[in-house]
DNA sequence: GTCGACTTGGGCATCAGATA
DNA sequence: TATCTGATGCCCAAGTCGAC
């Protein structure tokens, strides 16, 4: 039953002996969503809690549809489930697109489509924008745009909030830095607190970095540098210590990440094990 | 090939209800 | 009463696709 479960009992206890149905054909997964879609339009509606609930089963079970879509369907706004999906990052599968209201899919980040076109354009420029677009993986639209910015002597990839997926670890390790900064369990404790003010500060941000970076005298650089990588040394080894005692919790990727700090430190021969150095 | 309709995710400001 | 959280609306740049 995925919907009229009401009107079922209220024929049962009338005693009648047939109710029209109307049959569904397909995956329990979309018979779940029809069933959260009727909810949320007529009948009880369902709590925020439920709702909620709903959303992140949804995101599970269809991580390709729009956040859009997938608000329309559990009554809850947009912006609601894009704090889901991004709570959940990790937990559900990945889409490089999305598939909107209107049944189409459009690319999370065209950048690689756009460089392949602008490459075409170049190889073959009395190509069709048809052609290219079928080569690229992109709309014909998008071809336009990219030999229009090309004629105009810009850059393929619109410089802006569609970034390329390699200029988005800082962003990444912001987010993480958030997520643990607002996790009880280490902000109400004195350690988690002193771990928090000891990753906060050895994380400097993007666009302080350069600044930083100008601002070691030259007779302090190499001092500087060595310091540097000793800390990062003393991390690694924090971060193995960690995984060793938490192996259930150790995020995927994290011993490769960890292990290329490692290489990339041990071999200037630096590393104390004894304690992490913010 | 071009254009317009419609959609996307994200940012921002504002409001309402819950909670301390 | 102040603060927090979630919802909403508007705007933007960018993307897709059908019609012409």
């Amino acid at each position: 039953m995925i919907d009229g479960m009401h009107r079922l009992r209220v024929a049962a206890a009338e005693g009648r002996p047939d109710i029209p149905v109307r049959f569904f054909e397909g995956l329990e997964r979309d018979a779940f969503v029809l069933s959260v879609q009727s909810n949320t339009r007529h009948g009880l509606p369902l709590s925020r809690a439920e709702r909620t609930a709903a959303a992140s089963r949804i995101l599970g079970s269809h991580a390709d549809w729009a956040d859009r879509m997938i608000a329309e369907v559990t009554g809850l706004s947009t912006k609601t489930v894009r704090a889901l999906r991004r709570e959940m990052d990790g937990a559900i599968p990945h889409s490089a697109t999305r598939i909107g209201r209107d049944g189409r899919a459009r690319p999370l980040d065209s950048a690689t489509g756009r460089l392949r076109a602008s490459e075409l354009i170049a190889a073959n420029p009395r190509a069709s924008l048809r052609a290219i677009a079928d080569e690229a993986g992109i709309s014909p639209g998008t071809v336009r745009d990219v030999r229009e910015r090309l004629r105009r002597g810009e850059d393929p990839v619109p410089a802006g909030r569609r970034a390329p997926a390699s200029q988005q670890a800082g962003p990444d390790l912001a987010r993480t830095m958030e997520r643990l900064m607002s996790d009880p369990a280490l902000r109400l404790t004195e350690s988690g607190r002193h771990l928090l003010r000891m990753l906060t500060s050895s994380l400097p941000p993007a666009e302080q970095r350069d600044q930083l970076v100008r601002s070691v005298p030259p007779h302090c650089a190499g001092r500087v540098s060595q310091l540097a990588l000793e800390c990062a040394a003393a991390w690694q080894e924090f971060a193995r210590l960690v995984e060793t005692a938490r192996p259930d919790l150790a995020p995927e990727g994290w011993s490769s990440a960890a292990g290329a700090v490692a290489s990339s430190t041990r071999s200037h021969g630096a590393g104390r094990a004894d304690a992490p150095a913010a």
